[in-house]
DNA sequence: GCCAACGTTGGC
DNA sequence: GCCAACGTTGGC
């Protein structure tokens, strides 16, 4: 059984651009402990996800990719160079988890306004009044309906 | 840049 | 455990 989970992330930082030249990145920088936990419990590998673009022009869901390891730590947090630095995070007792998330094809862009018209996708927790969780799981029914607004097969 | 909404922190 | 203050997210 596939799951689909929405993942953003702010195209300056990561974009799916960046993800088709790389293949694989870690999805590093989440912290917030409902994200971590859809992670580290919930993710399993080849789950579906579709790739949002956040905090620019244009948000909206921009590509697709898959689940493609198990949650393990992420190393930002022991660097204190990087911005996501968690000084109340030890090796021996790490606070945060990512996963691993593969490339599989960039979409034109479902826009979030495009989805705001979409009454069937009313209930999507995106779109919900002041969500703002940066990852979030997606119906079966919500992922066919997005599929076909974005023309992809399911 | 603004600001609504939400999550986290820490004093009590 | 409560909750005020603060910080962050993210659309606009």
């Amino acid at each position: 059984m596939t799951a689909t989970w929405l993942m953003k992330s702010e195209p300056d930082e990561a974009s799916i651009d960046d993800l088709q030249r790389q293949q694989r990145l870690p999805w590093t920088g989440v912290r917030n402990y409902q994200a971590r936990n859809f992670m580290r419990d919930r993710m399993r590998l080849g789950d579906r996800v579709l790739f949002y673009h956040s905090s620019c022009a244009e948000p909206g869901i921009a590509g697709l990719a898959e689940v493609c390891s198990a949650p393990y730590p992420d190393p930002t947090q022991f660097d204190p160079a990087s911005p996501y630095f968690d000084v109340r995070s030890p090796r021996e007792k790490p606070r945060w988890v990512l996963v691993d998330v593969r490339f599989i094809a960039k979409t034109p862009l479902l826009s979030l306004s495009r989805l705001r018209t979409v009454t069937a996708l009313s209930e999507m927790q995106l779109l919900q009044r002041g969500s703002r969780l940066s990852i979030t799981p997606v119906s079966d029914e919500e992922w066919r309906l997005i599929a076909t607004l974005m023309g992809v097969a399911t």
